[in-house]
DNA sequence: CCTTAAATCCGCCATG
DNA sequence: TCCATGGCGGATTTAA
């Protein structure tokens, strides 16, 4: 997806029940102008079913949109649905189903999921919810692959997000899509928010004494995005930090969700996407500073997660005169 | 696309 | 008993 000329339509879907919290979310990011930030924002709109419709806290929608008017947008978001236990309102699911079908941008957050696996627009997908409800998501879809560890997943004409904030993180991600990564840090700034979060959904499932070493890893990370040029191994990291190889593995995924190879590469193509679009530095010039390390790998990885190559994103995205 | 060698990383388990 | 550690095997991923 890039940026778009004319104005990239949003739908919000509200049924009975439905949480204002999540509700919140979609129209904080896409439902309000943001001068400023881009020329052309989007346009977003309320959906919800004929009749007097009472969404959680007393609050009710006013609006001209019902459900059969989702698939006319180009983006629809499904919030959290009113119960994971009772089936997903049929009217909902069926208007779910039908925008997909049209090819539009399917969007779950938290409990959301329930209502895209009832629509049968997760099978064969790699999907993620709430962490309390993925278990029963799994069990009732066993075409779905549910992946409780991580914030949110890009499929890219579906998406979906764990749960409660982590729609917000799902939602400035699609900004990021969208209209590139300046603009979105720039929007997280407004909503004082981290603009990328590390790690993923993993840290917060254990319920139980927050794990100590968290901050203790800390400095050592802090040091790696110094150094993104240097060829950082396991062993680099595990000397500096002394630790064993095996224990900053160990650490590593309590703290942050992720494999430390794996972040040390989310690092570096997030360095090499900045670098993209606020200089002109030829492509291996990126690749060395940003510890990618030849062309060929950059491109390799940056296709791979961000869909287009280096060179397209640059275009679309450089914000150099 | 392929092949191959190296690196990563996680389950397992003995150890302190 | 409980728990973090760290060595090992090897499946998987990555670099070239």
């Amino acid at each position: 997806m890039n940026a778009r000329a004319q104005a990239h339509t949003v739908a919000l879907a509200v049924t009975d029940g439905v949480p204002i919290f999540e509700l919140a979310i979609p129209c904080e990011v896409f439902g309000y102008p943001r001068p400023g930030l881009t020329d052309t924002w989007y346009d977003f709109r309320v959906c919800a079913p004929a009749g007097a419709t009472r969404i959680a806290a007393g609050f009710a929608p006013v609006t001209e949109h019902g459900l059969d008017s989702l698939a006319d947008a180009d983006t629809i978001v499904v919030p959290a649905c009113h119960s994971v236990h009772d089936a997903q309102p049929a009217e909902l699911v069926s208007a779910v189903r039908a925008a997909y079908d049209r090819g539009r941008r399917i969007v779950s957050l938290c409990s959301g999921a329930f209502v895209l696996a009832a629509a049968g627009i997760l099978d064969g997908r790699t999907a993620t919810t709430h962490w309390m409800h993925a278990d029963l998501l799994a069990r009732r879809h066993p075409e779905v692959r549910v992946d409780a560890s991580v914030l949110y997943t890009d499929d890219g004409d579906v998406l979906t997000s764990a749960g409660t904030v982590a729609g917000l993180d799902l939602c400035l991600h699609i900004v990021r899509t969208d209209h590139g990564a300046a603009v979105a840090n720039a929007l997280a700034k407004r909503l004082v928010m981290p603009p990328h979060r590390p790690g993923g959904q993993a840290q917060y499932i254990d319920a139980g004494p927050a794990p100590d070493h968290a901050d203790e890893l800390g400095p050592l990370l802090d040091w790696a995005r110094e150094h993104l040029d240097r060829p950082l191994t396991i062993a680099t990291l595990a000397g500096r930090a002394n630790l064993t190889e095996r224990t900053l593995i160990r650490r590593f995924r309590a703290a942050t969700g992720t494999a430390p190879m794996t972040w040390l590469r989310n690092i570096r193509l997030d360095h090499a996407r900045s670098l993209l679009e606020t200089t002109a530095l030829p492509i291996d010039q990126i690749a060395e500073r940003s510890g990618l390390g030849s062309p060929a790998n950059l491109r390799h990885h940056f296709t791979r997660t961000v869909g287009v190559s280096p060179s397209t994103y640059r275009r679309v995205f450089s914000t150099r005169a």
